[in-house]
DNA sequence: AAAAATGGTCAAGTAGGTTGACTAGTTCGG
DNA sequence: CCGAACTAGTCAACCTACTTGACCATTTTT
């Protein structure tokens, strides 16, 4: 494989991945939330449950102190709440309130909206083998928020 | 498809180009050029010929204020050159320096040894018809410092 | 029980964008 | 062919989202 194709395939996965990203926040808009593209990735880590801060910081790929000031963020605009962790008097144990998870399953719907177009663009068959194929390349890396 | 599936599809896909992209600016480092992940896209941009400072900016997905900042850097770094352009006084013409051809073909390299590992990983064919998919599903979006 | 590591926050600094205002040159409508 | 509207580029000021460094309270290790 030369490396033109290479570059071809790299500029296709970042303009892909560009594009998700917008789509879903807009989607996460238009459905009458504030937020920054990086909540809906931040949710479905807290949406899991057992969720501190530092576990954010280690699924975004960021310092602890970058997901701490997100998570102010969130709390302060009423998506997340801190408790007291069960096993551990260090450690908070992030929680979704009600409009969190309103706005979790909104982020969920557009994340559907879009890879469901995609879907009738290249075949249903076709993306399911891509998702197969990207998580073989990248199991669980972290989500960052830029480059 | 159910909205799981949409969602592991996104991690997936954005996980692959964090890694991507990390991985390309380390290559380049490894080669001995100093540079931010975002000069990789703009080199291949310059390198195809006739680009201005507007263009970049479309091609990067930010304003022509960042694209000339980025440019400014570029030049004060000695891989770029503005000059005069042939058919509008307003415009400039960006031109590779030698230093900055040798840093775009070091991207080039670098993206093709990811590229490369990725294709023993799940078979060549199967990243070509990836890259196939994908380029259909965003052929030529800008590509994105950040989201 | 002392030492080292970990979870979290506060504070300050910084990179890399943004918006707004402006100049110089170009294109378009009458 | 000339004024109005537009476009290329830059300067300046600002802002957002991240970083590094210091610190305290707990937990884990030895």
């Amino acid at each position: 494989m030369q490396n033109s194709e290479a570059l071809s395939l790299s500029f296709a996965l970042l303009a892909t991945a560009g594009e998700l990203v917008r789509r879903i926040n807009d989607g996460v808009v238009a459905r009458g939330f504030e937020g920054r593209s990086a909540y809906g990735f931040a949710f479905t880590r807290i949406a899991a449950g057992g969720a501190t801060v530092s576990d954010l910081a280690g699924h975004l790929g960021v310092t602890k102190q970058a997901a701490s000031q997100l998570v102010d963020e969130l709390v302060r605009k009423g998506y997340v709440e801190r408790r007291p962790h069960p096993r551990d008097a260090r450690a908070r144990l992030l929680v979704l309130t009600e409009r969190g998870w309103a706005n979790t399953r909104a982020a969920e719907e557009a994340a559907a909206d879009v890879v469901r177009e995609w879907s009738a663009l290249v075949g249903e068959e076709e993306l399911r083998a891509l998702g197969r194929q990207l998580l073989r390349i990248a199991p669980n890396g972290p989500i960052r928020p830029s480059w």
